[in-house]
DNA sequence: GCGCGTTACTGACGCGAGTTAGTGTTACGT
DNA sequence: ACGTAACACTAACTCGCGTCAGTAACGCGC
């Protein structure tokens, strides 16, 4: 057993080792408790194997990242499949760089998660030829993105209300219309009205925020003109605040007012009443974006863009309109 | 300007070099776009500048996740001072390993967070002297932990209780008693009845897990019994499914029973009512444990036990006792 | 027995930076 | 003008592994 037989096993290189010899290699690594340098490695080697994970959104949006735990578990997987781990940065406003990373041969390359608007950096290092992949939707950029279809999943979301026999739908959004998701899942509550042949009604449409007081607060001025018969929360965050408010109001939910979230945080299931909310499939994100990612990094080809269908979980925030 | 001078200031171990040159250095080196190659520096210099953080809770306790971005920005924050980065690794349950990560030199320490008491590899590790930090605690280990003082913070909350005027005080436990955690708070919450001279009764005390829905068959389980006054939940996810095993008991909260949860969720704020809690210091905590790893490391004297102070945040769910 | 392909070996180089040893070079004090 | 720091340089070696070139042992069919 030489270095270079060895050295092929151990990286799945051997084109041309029989079985035998491939055990043998492999079991005198666990007697001896090898392990690989991994700095010498990536030295000789070239590569780090290791993706970075770039956290963009703001201390405020803590209460968003209730599935990052999941997305991450997504990602470490299918890092994982090839020998791939995950370092995760979250940026601090303002300041801190990312592009360090790969410059530097610290990733091999980098999802990046987050508001993307406003990041100068990006288009720096997609422009540079270094893999990236968007988790999110910034369009224009030329790198792949990974998302779920916000546009769709709104849509689906208003339209199990219509069904219901709702027709004044309001909708808060989920964050500021900068925000694509946002403006995505607006849209999806137009195309929905539409579809149905609804009027489009400004009255009842609010922008919400990233907290819960948001929404609430985004429901009241609602309120003060109109009394909806059913809402579509664009956030199960936001939802909270909706049903406070509705609740303040005097409003019942479901007996008065129907209300369906988005996300489908793991509390969701535990509000009063358990919330109807559309599932985002915080898990296969990581995944895909995790794929989507070593795909790049290997040359292969990858869609632009790809998008995860959600589906509804329903449960008791929503109810067919009172007779 | 030679590659010697230049690793020294680009290291901080200009012991000898005037401003001048150091900044000559520096610009030359922004000028250059110079980014040393991670892996290279690695093996010459012999460390990784990663921190690994190890996470070991399944699934099922995502929603206690709900604080992991905060202690990632911590743990984060403490690693950038010292030109380090985090390596995150979510354990999938029962198969996986992560002393590969420091005998491999992929990371120079390791934080390992979640259930300790079943961990061998832990053990292991520490004894062949890899430095190791415990975010939780484990008895007995001889590893370096970093914590909330679990039982003062319960006697806290439960004497906040107390001094309302209540006296009948259930307890609902945030996990399996075999948790260290949930033990932790089990004792601080007798510890506060006995210190008021409160008699003990097990007929107030039921064990939760880690979703609401175990919190209400708790709860339930206790009023089947008797009506407490008052409730310390042990989670404030817990607290949502007490309140709503209250409620559907038909008692107000906190007009009827009081409650008081611990944790701090960003959604906390937003439950109805408002939650009286205990609020974790999570970025803190990450802090600590991500600096007590850093001197760890570089062979500094580490206190066996950190344990920070937590404070109770009184909104709406807690009410003095009627009289 | 010959030639061929497969399999495993030895040896040597390179990855990019850290680090040390030894040598100039400059600026200052006397 | 001389000696002495303080500073900066060059050269060479190291880290541990990937990888290529060249070579030796093996089994096979003819």
């Amino acid at each position: 057993m030489s270095r270079t037989t060895v050295s092929l096993v151990l990286n799945d290189r051997g084109s041309s080792i029989p079985d035998t010899t491939r055990q043998r290699v492999l079991s005198a690594a666990r007697d001896l408790d090898y392990h690989p340098h991994h700095s010498a490695r990536g030295l000789a080697g070239g590569r780090s194997h290791t993706l970075a994970l770039v956290l963009r959104q703001s201390a405020e949006q803590v209460a968003g990242d209730a599935l990052l735990a999941e997305t991450l578990r997504g990602l470490a997987g299918a890092a994982r499949s090839a020998h791939y781990r995950v370092l995760v940065e979250p940026l601090t406003p303002g300041e801190a760089t990312y592009g360090d990373l790969v410059r530097s041969h610290r990733a091999d390359g980098v999802v990046v998660s987050g508001p993307l608007f406003d990041d100068p950096e990006l288009s720096d290092l997609v422009g540079d030829g270094f893999p990236i992949v968007i988790q999110g939707n910034l369009p224009g950029s030329t790198a792949p993105s990974v998302d779920i279809d916000n546009v769709a999943s709104a849509r689906g979301a208003v339209e199990h209300l219509i069904e219901l026999g709702h027709r004044r739908i309001a909708c808060i959004t989920n964050a500021p219309l900068t925000y694509t998701s946002a403006a995505d899942r607006l849209a999806g509550y137009r195309a929905a009205l539409e579809g149905a042949g609804l009027p489009a009604d400004n009255d009842l449409i609010e922008e919400g925020g990233f907290d819960a007081a948001s929404g609430h607060r985004a429901m009241a001025a609602v309120l003060a003109r109109t009394t909806p018969e059913a809402v579509f929360a664009a956030s199960d965050v936001i939802a909270l605040g909706v049903i406070g408010a509705l609740r303040a109001a005097g409003l019942g939910v479901p007996e008065d007012v129907s209300v369906i979230g988005f996300n489908d945080i793991p509390l969701a299931a535990y509000f009063d009443p358990p919330l109807t909310t559309v599932r985002l499939p915080a898990s296969d994100l990581g995944l895909a974006a995790g794929t989507a990612l070593l795909d790049l990094i290997a040359g292969r080809d990858v869609p632009l863009r790809t998008l995860l269908a959600t589906r509804i979980v329903i449960r008791s925030s929503t109810a067919p309109r009172p007779a």
